[in-house]
DNA sequence: TTGTAAGCGTTATCAT
DNA sequence: ATGATAACGCTTACAA
């Protein structure tokens, strides 16, 4: 099929080493050499075989990116990025979708058994990592929108996040300071893990508390009555909150596409928003801005988190150095909220 | 790091190949032997290198999956559904997203050296390949959402796709049934290629001409003014359309997200869907439901579609056959389209 | 039925 | 500066 090493290494008339030398630009090959070798890798149209490269474990230049939830646009765009930027520096990406209850810590280590990756980016997921996960890993290993517990060790592994707990806060709050008082919350959480939702919701609670207005559970979906999660979950839960709340003057949800669905619930009931409820989504996604209304939201700096991914990964991966980043949110408003 | 075959072969007290053969149950070897070999390969916890395995060429179990506009949700969910598929095959999957300006053939044959998959699917793309092209790539090749041109060799490839033209001309006569005259077409092609927006853009061409309504480039967005594809551009056309043509009724769209982005254009500027314009979509995207008012649409069969790809690239695998499906989409009404 | 041995394309360790 | 040569983990003739 495709020309080797060896073939250029006949071409040019040097060794098979020199070549592998030259092409990584690793040792030394005099000028003459290496434009010699270069020419004819050019004219064989040389592609490395990257699997023979990641036999050899100690720079396989594939990095291995498991994402929670890959059909959230949110995670979307930030993969779409993070690809890019990868395959400019060099290296490849790959994408791993993993569902809910899946072990993601389980499916990376046996992804590193079985491709080698030099790194891993985890995104999504949960808050429930241990130090021997980490070590057992073997590999420089990125947390994204996540992090692990204060008892791990941070020298172990580097995060890219924002605070979810605060911002969540802040959206509550900015509907606090418009004069609501009956704030409905639509949350869902797997099981008991912590994940960025429970921290949203635990935001939600603080600024509520913060604010003297008493907590309300009827307030808020219970996460027993998961249905499909996203648009469709937001939707079926805004319906249950407004039948059993028809003092609820506004919501919070845990993300834009349950924002989405539950904006849906309300106008497809023939409320209006923002004048009868007032909605706040999280992440910023696209699309919430062409929602009609365009939907309010805690949009999430997603490029610079992408970036801020990429960099922790390579930084790790020349110097071993973890670095723990929380960037800002920032709170648009569109006008899919009102004073009451 | 981790177990390898050989660890197995000590420990079950055999040879390495014949762990191997048992492994792959390739080859013959006696239930008792067997047995051993699992048990070993169990306690180890080995998980085999694709790396190692991907070197010889053979069977790779690696598919490549090559998708133009990986964000396009519909795009989305028909991967998700192609990769558990996939893997419950016990294949992997490699999925790269590629720019609407690249060349995927050139790519593909390029990741076909690199990384050695035994199959490839083609996503989005367009029209133009030849048979030097599957020739060449060596591995068999599936082609999604589009076609190679008649004069290339049908079994050079397999195919599954939609009817473009006709399912474009079906939205366009629901239209012109309702009593729409001045409709609209919100389309963008890159270049001269041909892909399934050029042939959608033909169907709503054809439309007008079997109805004996005439064709006015004015009630369509020029390709040239190529913002942002999706929403953006959607938003944007749409309002370019709108006051070029106040007379338009009625507008289709080549996608779902521009669809939401024209329907944007519309609300926002205090017009009414479906009172003063009627917007059909194309894809069939879950959001579309949730917009308010829900889109029409016509609604690829997204899950059938990902099965047949993925059967078609399983039967090229072992017998080397090619097929090509045509599947039925389907309009769906929601309530975007009044009758004038 | 089983084991030995020869690669697959690369990188890395040595001598030279 | 350069070129043999030995891995890397696995598959597969080919022997036994």
């Amino acid at each position: 099929m495709g020309a080797t090493i060896k073939d250029i290494a006949q071409l040019s008339g040097v060794g098979i080493s020199t070549v592998s030398r030259v092409l990584n630009s690793s040792g030394s090959a005099s000028k003459e050499t290496r434009e010699k070798v270069i020419a004819a890798a050019k004219e064989l149209k040389y592609v490395p075989n990257n699997n023979a490269r990641n036999l050899k474990m100690v720079h396989s230049k594939t990095i291995l990116l498991l994402a929670k939830s890959i059909v959230n646009p949110f995670f979307q765009e930030m993969i779409k990025i993070i690809q890019n930027q990868i395959m400019l520096r060099g290296y490849s990406l790959d994408i791993q979708n993993i569902d809910g209850y899946e072990d993601e810590m389980a499916l990376a280590k046996q992804k590193v058994l079985s491709g080698n990756p030099c790194a891993l980016v985890l995104m999504g997921g949960c808050f429930g990592y241990e130090d021997a996960d980490f070590i057992s890993l073997g590999i420089p290993c990125v947390l994204a929108t996540v992090k692990a517990a204060d008892t791990v060790d941070e020298n172990l592994y580097s995060s890219v996040l924002i605070n979810d707990k605060e911002e969540m806060a802040s959206a509550v709050e900015y509907l606090i300071g418009l004069g609501h008082k009956r704030i409905g919350c639509i949350y869902n959480n797997y099981e008991e893990a912590i994940t960025p939702n429970k921290l949203r919701f635990e935001g939600y609670k603080m600024a509520l508390e913060r604010n003297g207005i008493p907590f309300d559970p009827f307030l808020v979906s219970s996460p027993k009555d998961t249905f499909d999660s996203g648009y469709k979950f937001g939707f079926n839960m805004m319906k249950y909150l407004m039948e059993r709340n028809p003092d609820m003057t506004a919501v919070v949800t845990m993300a834009d596409i349950m924002a989405i669905g539950a904006a849906k619930a309300v106008l497809s009931s023939g409320r209006k928003i923002p004048d009868d409820i007032s909605i706040v989504g999280f992440d910023g996604i696209e699309v919430a801005e062409y929602y009609h209304p365009a939907l309010d939201t805690i949009a999430q700096p997603v490029q610079l988190m992408a970036q801020q991914i990429v960099e922790a990964v390579m930084e790790m991966l020349d110097g071993g150095k973890t670095s723990h980043v929380v960037l800002k949110s920032n709170l648009v408003k569109r006008g899919s909220c009102k004073a009451v």
